[in-house]
DNA sequence: TCTGGGGTCCTAGGACCC
DNA sequence: TCTGGGGTCCTAGGACCC
């Protein structure tokens, strides 16, 4: 193993919860959780919040007692300080290896190649302690010769007592036997890749622990599951298949979505809706360098009421022309909206997709639409426009009148703490 | 009262082609 | 009695991830 390029899989403890807590140590030694949009359910919890029982994507209202009585907290979430917070903790992680690449806003996987005379061990105590150090975030590290080893290992790190208290495991370091019996002594839903439909199917075949899954033949599994398990079970055995993606491709579709405060019943509030909607897809795609060929939209119900009679339908448009420009996919937006709306329903959620995505840079000419590119260029400066003065004034400090005042239909966010450091009004003080 | 949002990949099956 | 073989493209649905 030692010679091979190794994979260490680095993560932020208690992501959400952790940012909170640099800025409020009150939240220290109590069970803290954050929620997630419209504060419906909990989507990062303090180890004192875990150890109430309190499950991941647990509703709100079902934990609101069990916080109460034990001093607990629960906050909004605050993605604009938690992607803050991730751009600082990724860019201190990124100095210690030559590869790194951004999984998500709280992990981020790292490459060694030639490193074999290194102590990658020593290197992941160092990168916990400068993270600590620098950006106030705990984080965890798992080291091994594939991607998906170093999540396993990244795992025992902050499960397993041997390694609890050195937040470091780096799998090279073990004994064959003790892997072994570290990998028994794991269930086999803990792997990257497996989740609860195929650990239960994986149990049918006597599949239970990761050492099983390790052992199991990649073609019986590929035969009975498919290709991604049993490529999988070559990772587990340190045959490295999956690549470090340093670049991440360009993203296929972009949704924009979200929960009412309450319900909706009326057109012209989905509508206002669905234009906040369509603007943030936009400008996402936008800053992407990115066209959409089609736009899907979609209306439901809250499937929670099962007394309500239930509505979700959703319609896909092909654009004529791709295009970035929010006006132009308002208006296909609102189109598809107004054939799919049904007078009589409790509206709980509405939302856009933008698919069939391509750079901006190739558009395809139109046969029977004369090329005028005067105006495509105005319309070009529009967006350009529009988005400098919302990303230096805020969101939605220039918008189209589709989108609303009053906005009725907002989410609920009751509890959300200070943009400590994305906000110029919020900012942090030291006294 | 109250239950998130944003992504990717794989497979099966149908329509269609020669 | 008896009805081919090989391929592509698209979509829906199901699984997974954080």
């Amino acid at each position: 193993m030692k010679g091979r390029a190794q994979f260490a899989l680095v993560d932020g403890n208690n992501f959400y919860v952790s940012c909170e807590r640099v800025f409020d140590p009150k939240l220290e030694g109590r069970p803290v959780v954050v929620l997630s949009n419209n504060d419906g359910c909990a989507v990062a919890r303090s180890n004192e919040a875990k150890a109430l029982a309190i499950r991941m994507g647990q509703p709100y209202f079902e934990i609101r007692d069990v916080l109460a009585r034990h001093d607990g907290v629960a906050l909004s979430s605050n993605y604009a300080l938690y992607a803050d917070m991730s751009r600082r903790m990724m860019s201190v992680i990124a100095q210690f290896a030559p590869e790194q690449e951004i999984y998500s806003i709280d992990e981020s996987f790292l490459r060694f190649a030639g490193f074999s005379h290194w102590d990658l061990t020593a290197i992941g105590q160092q990168i916990r302690q400068r993270a600590r150090q620098w950006t106030g975030i705990p984080v965890g590290v798992g080291i091994g010769p594939s991607k998906t080893l170093a999540k396993i290992a990244n795992h025992l790190s902050k499960r397993h007592a041997d390694f609890k208290a050195a937040g470091v495991c780096n799998l090279n370091d073990l004994p064959a036997w003790q892997q072994v019996r570290y990998f028994t002594e794991t269930a086999v839903g803990e792997v990257w890749g497996v989740g609860p439909q195929w650990r239960a199917k994986l149990a049918e075949a006597d599949i239970l622990s990761v050492q099983d899954l390790k052992m199991a033949d990649p073609v019986q599994i590929q035969r009975r599951f498919n290709v991604t398990l049993a490529r999988t079970v070559r990772e587990l055995n340190g045959v490295s298949c999956l690549p470090l993606e340093e670049v991440a491709p360009p993203r296929q579709q972009i949704i924009a979505s979200r929960s009412f405060g309450g319900p909706v019943t009326h057109l012209t509030d989905l509508r206002e809706a669905m234009a906040s909607h369509v603007a943030r897809a936009a400008e996402r795609l936008r800053k992407e360098g990115q066209i959409a060929g089609a736009i899907q939209v979609f209306i439901q119900t809250n499937p929670f009421k099962a007394d309500e009679p239930q509505y979700h339908p959703g319609l896909t448009l092909p654009l004529p022309i791709p295009t970035d420009d929010t006006a132009r996919l308002t208006k296909a937006a609102l189109w598809a909206l107004k054939r799919l709306y049904r007078e009589g329903f409790r509206y709980k959620k509405c939302g856009v997709m933008l698919l069939e995505l391509s750079p901006a840079g190739q558009r395809q000419g139109d046969l029977f639409t004369a090329a005028t590119p005067d105006r495509d260029t105005r319309r070009d400066r529009l967006m350009a426009l529009l988005d400098t003065v919302n990303q230096t004034f805020g969101r939605g400090t220039l918008r189209l009148a589709a989108e609303g005042v009053a906005q009725p239909w907002e989410m609920r966010r009751d509890r959300v703490t200070p943009g400590y450091t994305t906000g110029w009004g919020t900012l942090a003080r030291a006294t």
